[in-house]
RNA sequence: UGGGGUGUCGCCAAGUGGCAAGGCAGCGGGUUUUGAUCCCGCCAUUCGCAGGUUCGAAUCCUGCCACCCCAGCCA
């Protein structure tokens, strides 16, 4: 996969401001609102801020943009920066918080009042929707809009005192109340919350707004390049305003790219929350959420999403990328990094008729990577082979095993199956086999060769083992299109596997690392339910099958 | 019907007046002790539509059409 940067509008414009001394260095940096948990979206954006800065040379900060108290937690701030980290990025100096700069945001504010930029505004929040008109018709200025500077400096200040209730007044900029952009309708800039703030106690009664705090913090930062998303697009005149009225240090600049879409996906804060909270999933990091932990824990590689965030590239166009592309990104990660080993997810018994001893083979643990060694594998007259690789009789586009026919066990001999035993119900239950002599490593001395290779665990050396095939949660491409999501959920995006069967090799399997299953797919050992003891593994997603049943 | 955006292969996406990159998906073929990987080949005479300017247009102009965003004291 190419790791060659292509071009895309961002870097043309940020590589031409700094051509033309708009900046001496890029910094830009990942604002999250910390009030909820990280998805695949938000690794969209932390990769496009970090990559950016990594390619020019510059820094990139993470900010909490914690302005709005009622919503937020330390619990969010903590899993934020773990989930930054773990994808891989490390931010520019401290972690940074919106907070951190109230009072010069209420200097500030006290500035514009001065400036007779600003004043108290009395409405309620349905007579200011109403002053505030329509998409099609102007508003109406707000009585209280020529107040004097004096009062509207006094009145806000016993704002910030707290001698207000909530909702009673607010203080806003006097723009244009008959603006074409609605933004620019005279917003708001402080709001009364009697809320106690994670950060900064019960210290303040009243909270800056978005607009008012957002543009303010890149310029005391000294962020060059503000980058956000499409919806913000009819603010930056708002920005801009504030940046041009405002005495601040630097001169930030806003641009908005496309936010990612995922087919298959979806990641509305409000209806992930209503799959948690509806236990249609396991909790926010279950292995099918589009949360960073629910990736994590799915066992997709923070390198796989980096990758793929690349890939997809960025531009200002609404689009919905295949989640064929995601999945693709991590099955290029996985083949590279991850090692081989062989596990039997629906167990059929197989005996070899005629060897009595066990024996230890070695065998490769990367196909394609010498430099990963060999492990050990047992090899037992009494083996589990999935069920789907036995067929009593089949065509010949059946490359498994057949009675009468040769298949090579992985890493081992080649084998030819005699009969077959079975149960009440007519379904196979026991395979009974014979090792061709002479064809380890080597093709039959008889010249008939396999058909094909399948995979087995020792049946007396393997260890038991609970697999948890994961699907995609949707069975749309759309899910978020949809009137109820919840009549679109893939009925089987989980299937448990209590009773598939494991090599020995994987008893010292380490909580998230990544195997490849051979034959079958990658697979994680559950980084909170695996122990030696009873191992669990998560399936990451399956190999590449470019033939199915349908045709053999 | 106000304002702001976007339209290039099934899905992303380069391209910035000189004659349509790349990835994903798909389809052929080869190698293979994973029906995986890997390798080779195929896959837009055409850039939302219609006009115009030009020797030359996806790129410039005009007019249409479609889709997305905005009326939180959320971000």
């Amino acid at each position: 996969m190419s790791t060659e940067a292509r071009s895309n509008f961002l870097k043309t414009q940020i590589q031409s401001d700094l051509d033309t001394g708009g900046a001496r260095q890029l910094v830009t940096r990942f604002p999250p609102e910390p009030n909820g948990f990280l998805h695949l979206g938000h690794a969209k954006s932390i990769t496009v801020n970090f990559e950016l800065a990594k390619q020019f040379g510059g820094q990139c900060h993470l900010r909490f943009d914690d302005t709005n108290p009622e919503k937020e937690s330390q619990v969010f701030i903590d899993a934020i920066q773990e989930d930054v980290r773990w994808l891989g990025y490390q931010w520019h100096g401290e972690v940074r918080y919106a907070s951190s700069y109230f009072q010069q945001l209420y200097d500030w504010a006290l500035h514009l009042i001065d400036e007779g930029l600003a004043y108290v505004c009395d409405l309620s929040a349905d007579e200011a929707r109403e002053y505030r008109g329509s998409l099609t018709a102007a508003g109406r200025d707000s009585p209280h809009r020529s107040r004097s500077i004096e009062t509207n400096r006094d009145i806000f200040e016993r704002m910030r005192a707290g001698e207000y209730p909530e909702g009673s007044r607010v203080l806003r900029a006097k723009i244009d109340m008959a603006s074409p952009n609605i933004n620019l309708r005279d917003p708001i800039l402080y709001r009364i919350r009697k809320a106690h703030h994670h950060q900064t106690g019960d210290a303040w009664p009243i909270y800056p707004t978005y607009d008012f705090a957002h543009g303010q913090e890149d310029a005391i930062e000294g962020v060059t390049h503000s980058i956000c998303t499409l919806e913000f697009e009819d603010h930056r005149p708002l920005y801009e305003w504030f940046i041009e009225h405002l005495p601040v240090p630097s001169r930030p600049r806003q641009i908005e790219f496309a936010r990612l879409n995922t087919s298959y996906t979806m990641t509305s804060k409000r209806k992930l929350k209503q799959l948690v909270d509806s236990k249609a999933v396991d909790g926010w990091d279950d292995p099918r959420m589009p949360t960073l932990a629910g990736l994590r824990r799915r066992g997709y590689p923070p390198a796989a999403i980096r990758h793929f965030c690349e890939e997809v590239g960025t531009s200002r166009s609404d689009s919905v990328v295949d989640v064929a592309m995601l999945e693709s990104a991590v099955r290029n990660q996985l083949n590279a990094e991850a090692p081989r080993v062989m596990a039997v997810l629906n167990p059929l018994s197989l005996t070899i008729t005629n060897r009595e001893k066990p024996e230890v083979l070695a065998v490769a643990n990367h196909p394609g990577d010498e430099s990963m060694g060999t492990r050990s594998v047992p090899f037992t007259p009494d083996l589990y082979i999935d069920a789907a690789d036995f067929r009593e009789e089949a065509n010949k586009k059946y490359k498994r095993l057949v009675i009468g026919k040769r298949v090579r066990l992985r890493g081992g001999y080649v084998i030819e199956a005699d009969r077959c035993d079975h149960d009440s119900s007519g379904e196979v239950s026991h395979v009974y086999a014979r090792v061709v002599e002479g064809t380890l490593g080597e093709d039959p001395p008889d010249g008939i060769k396999a058909k094909g290779v399948i995979h087995w665990v020792s049946a007396t050396a393997g260890l038991n083992a609970e697999i948890r095939c994961y699907d995609r949660l949707f069975s749309d491409p759309n899910p978020s299109k949809a009137e109820d999501m919840m009549t679109l959920l893939n009925a089987k995006s989980l299937v448990r596997l209590e009773h598939a069967v494991i090599e020995p090799s994987l008893a010292t399997a380490a909580g998230e690392a990544v195997y490849q299953f051979e034959r079958e797919g990658y697979f994680v050992a559950d980084r909170y339910d695996h122990t030696h003891e009873k191992p669990v593994f998560n399936m990451t997603i399956g190999l590449r099958d470019t033939w199915s049943d349908s045709r053999g």
